[in-house]
DNA sequence: CACAACTAAATTGTGTGCAATTGAAAAATG
DNA sequence: CATTTTTCAATTGCACACAATTTAGTTGTG
């Protein structure tokens, strides 16, 4: 009498939450960013670099958890557009460091009221949003722990 | 006294906790899906197409949160493997309905294993799993309804 | 019926993501 | 200290995502 219960149901999954979750914030910050003439994984380097300037390509990928792959041209953009300078380091000539221009730096102003904007859109309940995060946060640690 | 408090920090993000969870997700599907030959977005047009065969173009975009440009080379990709079928309606041939081949509809067997996996690979909270994907929809909604 | 407005799918162009490989440089090893 | 191993950044190739446009077909309007 039960029904069915199929198993691979797309709305039962998690997977697909946090899938649709995660492009509608890239939808919901594409007109934000436009404004800065960023994308939003640039947006995300920035964030990184805004907090400390000079990092490698290595260690900018391990804190946004991509690959010289996606780093490398994505930073190559950004020099070209005078927002940040690539300089090899003396000491050892395999790393790359990242460090802001002016612009760069300045672009960070322009920024700050984006995190209003997303507070305002998801109704101001901070602590949901911190429960939320940790709860991704652990989700995401596990899933990495998985991986064999 | 108090540190200035930087409104700007990465792991303040609630977008960067979906982004970076989302990420996780795709690296642990991708040695279970390989044994499919399937991506993970691929994955996520078979669940709806398991579910409801004959779909158009526009409805599983709309079911995935997805446009034509994203649909139209994905299904065009599995249709050259045979595991779908594409047929312009005849009522209306602006609409292209998509079928599941036999082969198309054989990898659902496979697929079963897979949310077992996650499952464990997450420690089995299925209720805290519940709440989350809730609290992820619920974003989602408010994101897209903050669209303007 | 004519014609404007709309809708669906496909196409084009840009920017990720990531696996796999390459080449250079540094570290570890015997 | 010479050789192997490791590490880092870059490159290549493939598959998304999505904005913007195009083409074709349908609907709405006078």
């Amino acid at each position: 009498m039960a029904k069915p219960a199929n198993p691979l149901r797309l709305d039962s999954m998690l997977c697909f939450a946090v899938y649709a979750a995660s492009h509608a914030f890239t939808r919901f910050y594409k007109p934000r960013l436009d404004a800065l003439g960023l994308t939003y994984p640039q947006y995300l380097a920035f964030l990184v670099l805004w907090e400390q300037d000079g990092l490698t390509v290595k260690a900018l990928g391990d804190k946004l958890f991509l690959d010289s792959g996606t780093i490398t041209p994505l930073i190559k953009r950004l020099e070209a557009r005078a927002l940040v300078r690539r300089q090899r380091d003396v000491e050892d000539e395999r790393l790359v460091r990242i460090f802001l221009t002016d612009e760069g730096r300045a672009l960070r102003e322009q920024a700050l009221a984006i995190p209003l904007q997303v507070g305002e859109a998801l109704g101001g309940d901070v602590e949901a949003g911190a429960v939320m995060r940790q709860g991704l946060k652990q989700l995401r640690e596990r899933l990495d722990a998985a991986l064999e």
